[in-house]
DNA sequence: CGGTAATCTAGAACAAGTTTCAGACTTGAT
DNA sequence: ATCAAGTCTGAAACTTGTTCTAGATTACCG
């Protein structure tokens, strides 16, 4: 009855399906919604590509979806099946990068001595990563602070993806309540704090010093810590 | 030669001085810029009741240019001589808004022993300010993320604005630069907890925790703090 | 194979932010 | 009072995100 299975709003948008890339990993996504046609899989990929490759050059604005559709051959209708809104194309494209990021960061693990000095080593080390392609970074980062309630799902599964990272730098497979509020700010200041430093509001070195800084409160949750 | 005085792109916007950055904390906005006309004074507080009041009821999506300027008696092409684009008129609003909030918590400061507790009280007194309007602070909260650099300076007050706001809950008049950071990361947590509650994604007892875990940092850079 | 339902395509149409323009209006100086 | 320069107005035009439509394609079932 269907023909190439159906990304529909439900299928085979950003939102469901992602057997692919870091799943292994955490369990990135959500095991439902009906799987693509390997067709569909590549139209998929080749819009994610698409955006990305925009994003790299003019950021945010330059990702257009008509040139994204253009890009990626495939009809504007057929982009918006697949993706909503560009918001949602964007997140998809931040959870996609997410992935291989955090593929990465696990080759080879921070150094330090401390959580609190691996965690900054980590989200330094991401950080680095993102400098070198700004414009992506802007693209991504301001389409998560300016997703609405519509694609909660998928910010949502952005800052589980992160808080996976952080807790993983830490070397923690259980934390504590604590533990896990603190890895929420955490995650807070990183976010806010790349905003601040893509706004040109900040500079590295001060984004460096916020990130040290809220790293602290780690050891604050840390059993054996100062304040035991 | 001039007639109204000129909001002309340097002037009644609130683009333009920049002396500014960290200069004195609390000097709120630039001395400089061309007075305006009370007819243009008037002009642009009306501008600025229509948007908040547009805000209130639907959030960001609600604030549309062309209803803006008929709300305020203002042709389209005078609004954006005012205010250069929708993210500046609503940036423009929360400048607005922190200035009024600033002045009704200074009337009642908050009570808490420590400074930590101070801050979390003023935070989640401004928070519950918030939720009041949650429209509201949707529109001037998605406007500040989404800022890009033109907006810099405007988005650049308001963290200025917010840091006086957080250093007097400390009672600080002369922070040391680690507290200085300190205070950044709990603006960054803020802003950042913020949005994930307007999005929905985190419940105000969460947004609760988030502050008290990151106002602990306080005690950490303290002179007489547990790490001494 | 033929049928059918869903997908994809091309392109028009719509919405809201932003820009542009000609002309009427103000202001401050002479 | 007059004038020059800058401001405001009203309306049209432009841009880009999003929606809609009719028809061509594709996938799968019997």
């Amino acid at each position: 009855m269907p023909a190439e299975a159906k990304p529909s709003a439900k299928t085979a948008q950003p939102k469901t399906a992602q057997p692919k890339s870091a799943q292994a990993a955490v369990r990135t996504v959500q095991p439902d919604s009906p799987p693509l046609t390997e067709r569909q899989e590549a139209r998929r990929r080749r819009i994610l590509h698409a955006s990305a490759q925009l994003a790299s050059r003019g950021g945010f604005d330059a990702v257009q979806m008509r040139e994204v559709a253009e890009s990626s051959q495939v009809a504007l209708g057929t982009l918006y099946r697949y993706f909503p809104s560009k918001i949602h194309l964007l997140v998809a494209t931040m959870q996609d990068q997410l992935a291989h990021m955090h593929g990465t960061l696990r080759k080879k693990p921070p150094a330090g001595d401390t959580a609190a000095e691996r965690v900054a080593e980590t989200l330094m080390r991401a950080f680095r990563a993102l400098q070198r392609e700004p414009h992506l970074a802007d693209a991504m980062v301001r389409a998560l602070t300016f997703a609405d309630r519509s694609v909660s799902p998928e910010v949502d599964q952005v800052s589980r993806q992160t808080t996976v990272i952080i807790l993983d730098a830490m070397g923690l497979d259980d934390p504590t309540p604590d533990q896990l509020s603190a890895v929420r700010v955490i995650g807070h200041t990183w976010h806010s704090a790349l905003i601040t430093w893509l706004s040109g509001r900040a500079s590295i070195a001060q984004v460096k010093i916020d990130i040290e800084t809220v790293c602290r409160l780690i050891d604050l949750t840390e059993p054996g810590g100062k304040s035991t």
